[in-house]
DNA sequence: GCCAACGTTGGC
DNA sequence: GCCAACGTTGGC
């Protein structure tokens, strides 16, 4: 069982609008090999991510998520009318990937970046690395534990 | 709104 | 296959 983070700007698309779907969600519109790679070939049924807000304030960590459907093709990227169109996508849909994601948690309070950079344990992590990019990234199964933890802190 | 970082595109 | 130009991400 692997983890991962998501990233999605919460004026598109918040954890909010992923509980209120109450069942699987298209994690649509990613445009980026590199994270269709992760959702063809490193994701799995069953894998926890957490769902980040960027372009937030704050930005940081609300909660988490669950995988639920196997890698298929990103359907905005055949439909004219989406944000994510595009008219270079090859029919048979291999260039952008996705998966299904379902609502499993909204934490007390957003897990800030800040406080991120603070915790001891998280040095390492994806999302703190200095001109990471990517909107999905592996987390380890120790920086996952932690910042649960963290979540189930109260504030100091 | 700025801008650093870096992914993608396209000319050659 | 190189690499400059361009576009996008995303924190601040």
């Amino acid at each position: 069982m692997a983890y991962w983070l998501m990233k999605s700007e919460p004026d598109c698309y918040s954890i909010d609008d992923l509980r209120a779907k109450a069942g699987p969600d298209v994690w649509e519109g990613c445009r980026n090999y590199t994270v269709r790679n992760f959702f063809r070939d490193s994701m799995s049924v069953g894998d926890l991510a957490f769902f980040y807000h960027s372009v937030a304030a704050p930005t940081g960590i609300v909660g988490v998520m669950k995988v639920v459907s196997e890698a298929y093709p990103d359907p905005t990227q055949f439909d004219p009318k989406s944000e994510y169109y595009d008219p270079k996508a090859p029919a048979d849909g291999s260039r952008w990937i996705t998966r299904d994601v379902e609502f499993v948690e909204k934490f007390s309070r957003c897990i800030t970046l800040s406080e991120l950079r603070e915790t001891p344990g998280l040095e390492d992590m994806f999302v703190l690395r200095k001109g990471q990019r990517l909107s999905v990234m592996p987390v380890t199964e120790t920086e996952f534990g932690i910042v649960s933890d963290l979540a189930r802190r109260p504030t100091s």
